[in-house]
DNA sequence: CCTTACCTTGACGTACGCGTTAATGTAGCG
DNA sequence: CGCTACATTAACGCGTACGTCAAGGTAAGG
């Protein structure tokens, strides 16, 4: 008894990442272990390495990109389509660092990088739309709320009224 | 030939509402018909006065609420159903303009207007969340604007030592 | 009365985002 | 070696938000 696996499973061979398996990064960002496969499959998580067994292991990074996803999700009201979209565009960061220094096809190197501050540019927009009718939506609410106001400091007066 | 229905079907008498059929409804929201009785099943479109045929006949007010709610879905990712709880404390707003003067109950009355007030209050909570995070995706994708910009500059640099 | 445009109520179909078994494999403790 | 905790893939299921027929009724011009 007390069996308890308990450790992270692969130690950090002195100073590299510490890996985890599926089981503690879906304690560590909320979502199901079904839901990291998914996004597996639906390539908004990259194939993460192996164990021997067949056992994922992510990255600290991989983390990072989950709870970014949800956040994109549940809070932006985003599709994981969409999603996708955007973390490719992080993708092409990673591999303009990857590409760098062999200068050969530099115009090259230039128009994906324009590509990508194109999309970003985009995304700035959408927010932007975001934003004015979330700011729009919370000033009518805020004037529901004076308005609220307004009636319960009537209702008083008409009891005082009422009692006098 | 050209037989054309066109007109609203319905003139106002003289200065009421020109209602509206669910075509022209469609047409004016963009969201499809079976969209619009989809929502009315859902509760979240009051059940419109019909035609004697059996046409739907919708007001203005109803377009608004249509466009609140494709405001609220696609902007905002709520889902039908916490939209529905908005729309319906939209009702209390009405019905306390309704039972207006009928002065028994003052103390029921306040506490309808109360919990309106605490719904309302919650909603203003959800989008400050949104906002918040809204905010700040938005400063994360201008900083990559400028590491983007910084980059190109660089490239500028290589290709003007390239060229000397 | 016929045609055409517009509407009605079902009712089944579909895409998305996972949930939930099922059947099985693996790692490490005792 | 066996137990147990943890993992794997495959596959069917489900709630949401509609799309898409099907079959037919209605309004108005010709």
């Amino acid at each position: 008894m007390m069996t308890l696996k308990r450790t992270p499973t692969v130690e950090p061979a002195s100073q590299e990442q510490a890996y985890l398996q599926i089981g503690e990064v879906a304690e560590r960002t909320g979502v199901t272990q079904r839901t990291l496969r998914f996004y597996e499959e639906k390539g908004l998580l990259k194939p993460p390495s192996r164990l021997d067994g067949g056992f994922r292991l992510y990255s600290e990074d991989d983390v990072h990109r989950v709870e970014q996803i949800k956040r994109l999700q549940t809070l932006l009201g985003f599709t994981l389509a969409n999603i996708k979209d955007m973390v490719e565009a992080e993708e092409i960061k990673s591999q303009l660092k990857a590409t760098y220094r062999r200068d050969a096809e530099i115009s090259e190197r230039r128009a994906k990088i324009r590509k990508a501050r194109e999309v970003t540019t985009g995304q700035v927009a959408v927010i932007d739309e975001k934003l004015a009718a979330l700011q729009d939506m919370k000033s009518r609410l805020e004037e529901k709320l004076t308005q609220y106001d307004g009636w319960l400091l009537h209702l008083d007066e008409q009891a005082v009224a009422h009692a006098k």
